[in-house]
DNA sequence: CTTGACCTTGGACTATACTCCACCCTTTAT
DNA sequence: ATAAAGGGTGGAGTATAGTCCAAGGTCAAG
């Protein structure tokens, strides 16, 4: 079953024009149109939508999850070489973004048990105290 | 030791004018000036623009930078309140953010995986099989 | 057969986060 | 003493990611 745009947006959390918008950075097409030019959609595509929208809340930018969503393996090794090469980089990425995310966690963390009752001392008590703790 | 802009931005990884730029937004102030106006920074400061950097690498907007870095406990009991329930909600914010970010990754290597040598069929070639194995 | 909900395109506008430039002053090295 | 390197301000310009609006076409219900 098709969707038009607005049942898409709604299912997917986004608006209208968002999907025209994604539409023209080459993120997501309509299967096709109706004769009167309305866009049809295929519901996988709340899916692909939903993709794009954690790949955007962990930092990717559209540029790069076009990227991500264009790859296709084809039978020739040499694009199947890039492919895997694009997207060992893109783990890369990913697992420093982890890492600088855990650290960010534990400042948080300690800054929250440090300031109401915790143990800590209060050198502790802001952001760049909890940080350097946990450089220490 | 002082550091004058130039100098702090190179440390940083950073440009002269993306501290300036920041300056304005009240993300970081020069600790004094000199005579003539030179911005004179402690080297603290680095460790600020890194964590502003990182910050701002897993998601998070100037504003909100802005926010925590400001983030000071004072011996008032209901703002020690106000600032937990705000660092806990942060911690959510950044739990969540790094549950998308295990979903991205674990697809990422589905996909290097599977489409290089692997076993899995072929239809996992592109982000979104990848991503449907995930969710299975 | 018309009203209201929904769709089309095109273009203007916004927020965020820089980046660059012009013009001028200060400091440092030769 | 002078040139190069670096710093100051103000303001314009750019990229990214939408968001809003006008003017008009489509479609199902009453």
């Amino acid at each position: 079953m098709m969707l038009k745009i607005g049942a898409l947006a709604s299912l997917a959390g986004v608006s209208r024009d968002t999907l025209r918008f994604y539409e023209k950075h080459g993120l997501i097409t309509p299967d096709t149109r109706t004769d009167s030019g309305y866009r049809l959609y295929s519901e996988t595509d709340v899916y692909r939508i939903s993709f794009i929208l954690s790949a955007k809340e962990v930092g990717f930018t559209l540029n790069e999850i076009h990227q991500l969503l264009e790859l296709e393996v084809t039978k020739d090794d040499k694009s199947c070489h890039d492919v895997k090469q694009f997207v060992d980089n893109k783990i890369q990425v990913v697992n420093q973004r982890l890492g600088e995310m855990e650290k960010i966690k534990q400042s948080l963390k300690t800054l929250s048990n440090a300031c109401c009752g915790g143990d800590e001392p209060a050198t502790h008590c802001t952001i760049l105290g909890a940080l350097s703790v946990q450089n220490r």
